[in-house]
DNA sequence: CTTAACGCCTGAAGGC
DNA sequence: TGCCTTCAGGCGTTAA
């Protein structure tokens, strides 16, 4: 569930506790996350690495070493990074850990992972921009613009919803702030992507960026179980509108019912009434 | 080229 | 109470 904003605040956590931290062992309890490389490698891979920077791309966090080494993590559904200072993990912070970063200052950075859907990759880091080109643009940035939102749009049929979700047309989103940025730029979900009107691609991008700025400015949303690497809870659940509110009177309308359908699998929110569907 | 479906996973929740 | 089924959903892969 991890998104944007999500990823933005554990990058943030990540950045006050890790930066210029040696890492002096790995454990790896379970090999699953690591995706291109054996524990036995990834060990020998990480020994004595020092922690230069840490950055997000997307919904994927960086973790770049001094030298040239670096590792990609992607979150998923259920990935966490925790970052503990003591010694003695209690019953409650040992559960689905799945690697264990071990500094030279005895803190340990912790991999979670309930569902281990979530991944680890090391790179050099010459081989980082090429990774970064597979996905598409930041949408904080000055590149996510309605042209250029248009110009992806241009032949794709399938439901504006659905074409937000993917990587490759913006960055970073996933399925509760699509529901809340269609929401708040008043957008039938069902509608294709290639409909979009120049009007409807200039507030959707606006809706976007206030959506997810006022998410990161809350430290995320914590449904499920989202934690930050110290293990406090978002507070962007209070500002949710549409997302896991079917039934519930539209708080802006005050006419329309939350509705839920199914798109590609996915669970789908919206008010019928602030997003009618234009003919 | 685009789109749709499936598999990966586990624990919570719902049905009977 | 207890067992079984369903659901949550990002993304890589495969098929159409």
């Amino acid at each position: 569930m991890p998104e944007l904003p999500e990823v933005e605040t554990v990058v943030r956590g990540l950045k006050k506790t890790i930066i210029g931290k040696k890492i002096i062992n790995v454990t790896v309890l379970d090999h699953r996350p690591l995706k291109n490389i054996t524990a036995q490698k990834f060990k020998k891979f990480l020994q004595d690495q020092q922690v230069e920077s840490v950055e997000r791309f997307g919904k994927y966090i960086h973790i770049i070493f001094k030298s040239n080494k670096c590792i990609v993590s992607h979150l998923r559904m259920t990935g966490k990074y925790v970052y503990f200072p003591g010694t003695k993990l209690d019953e409650e912070t040992k559960k689905h850990i799945r690697v264990i970063f071990h500094f030279s200052d005895k803190t340990l950075l912790l991999f979670k992972d309930l569902r281990i859907f979530g991944t680890i990759v090391t790179y050099d880091k010459d081989c980082l921009i090429e990774e970064k080109n597979k996905i598409g643009v930041e949408p904080l940035s000055k590149e996510f613009t309605a042209e250029h939102l248009l110009e992806q749009a241009k032949n794709r049929k399938l439901a504006v919803k659905q074409f937000l979700l993917d990587q490759k047309v913006v960055a970073g989103l996933g399925n509760i702030y699509v529901c809340e940025a269609l929401f708040h730029a008043k957008i039938n979900p069902e509608i294709a992507a290639n409909k979009l009107t120049l009007e409807q691609a200039n507030i959707l991008i606006k809706k976007i960026q206030s959506v997810l700025k006022l998410a990161i400015k809350n430290n995320g949303t914590s449904v499920s179980d989202f934690r930050n690497v110290d293990d406090k809870s978002g507070t962007f659940q209070n500002m949710l509108k549409v997302y896991q509110k079917e039934g519930q009177l539209c708080s802006i309308c005050k006419k329309g019912t939350i509705l839920r359908i199914k798109q590609g699998q996915r669970s789908t929110f919206y008010c019928p009434v602030c997003q009618i569907k234009q003919i």
